[in-house]
DNA sequence: GGAGTGATGACA
DNA sequence: GTCATCACTCCA
C-alpha cells in the first residue's frame, strides 16, 4: 500500500493542500486494525488575517499548533461536545491548517473524530504510522471538475469578507 | 428551531 | 476570578 504523505505535501499553500486532500485516504490504526476512509470534504483556514481562523486572535497556547511545522494534527474541542480534526499546513510561524470536515460514509467533522476515536491525545502529533493517524494518496486522481468550492460552514461571525471565501472543498462525483 | 456542553480568550 | 463566545450535532 501507499505510504503516509510526507510533510512536504503539507508545506504548500493551504488552499492547494485542502483541494489536494480531497480524494486522499485518511488512515486510522488502532487496536491492531487499520481503517481507511476517503476524504470528501475539507476547509482551509489560512493566515493571520483570516477572521474565521482561530489564529487571527494571535499566537496563544491553543493556536500555537497552527503556527508550527506542517504535517501535524491540530485537534481542538468546541461547543463543549465536539472534537475537530485539522492538519497544519504551510511553513513554520505561518498560521494555517485544513479542517477535515468529512470522510466517506461519515459526513461531519465532529462525527468523524468520534468514529475514529480522535481526541486531544492526538493533538500536535506528526501524521505518521507511529501516531496511528495519517493520510495516504487516494486510489484515483480526482479531477478538479469533481470538486465543488463553497463558502465555509459556521463562520458567519467572521464577517462577509472571510465567510464568503470559497475555501471549502467537497467531492462531488459525477456519473 | 433550540439545547447541550466545557475549553478558551478577554477583561479585571 | 468572571463572562461571552464558539470551525457542531441531535432531536423536535
Amino acid at each position: 500500500m501507499s505510504k503516509p504523505l510526507p510533510s512536504s505535501f503539507f508545506d504548500r499553500p493551504t488552499l492547494q493542500v485542502a483541494e489536494d486532500l480531497i480524494g486522499c485516504m485518511l488512515v486510522r490504526a488502532r487496536d491492531g486494525k487499520t481503517e481507511r476512509y476517503m476524504i470528501t470534504e475539507a476547509e482551509a483556514y489560512d493566515g493571520f488575517d483570516d477572521l474565521a481562523s482561530h489564529a487571527s486572535k494571535g499566537r496563544t497556547p491553543r493556536t500555537e499548533v497552527m503556527f508550527g511545522p506542517p504535517g501535524r494534527t491540530y485537534i481542538y474541542f468546541v461547543y463543549g461536545i465536539h472534537w475537530m480534526l485539522n492538519v497544519v499546513t504551510g511553513p513554520q510561524d505561518y498560521p494555517s491548517a485544513v479542517l477535515i470536515r468529512g470522510i466517506e460514509g461519515i459526513p461531519g467533522p465532529a462525527r468523524l473524530t468520534k468514529a475514529l476515536g480522535i481526541t486531544k491525545d492526538l493533538n500536535n502529533m506528526i501524521l505518521s504510522k507511529k501516531t496511528g493517524l495519517w493520510i495516504e494518496e487516494g486510489p484515483a486522481k480526482i479531477s478538479s471538475s469533481d470538486i465543488q468550492k463553497t463558502p465555509r460552514i459556521g463562520v458567519d461571525y467572521a464577517g462577509p469578507i472571510w465567510s464568503k471565501k470559497l475555501w471549502r472543498f467537497v467531492l462531488s462525483r459525477k456519473n
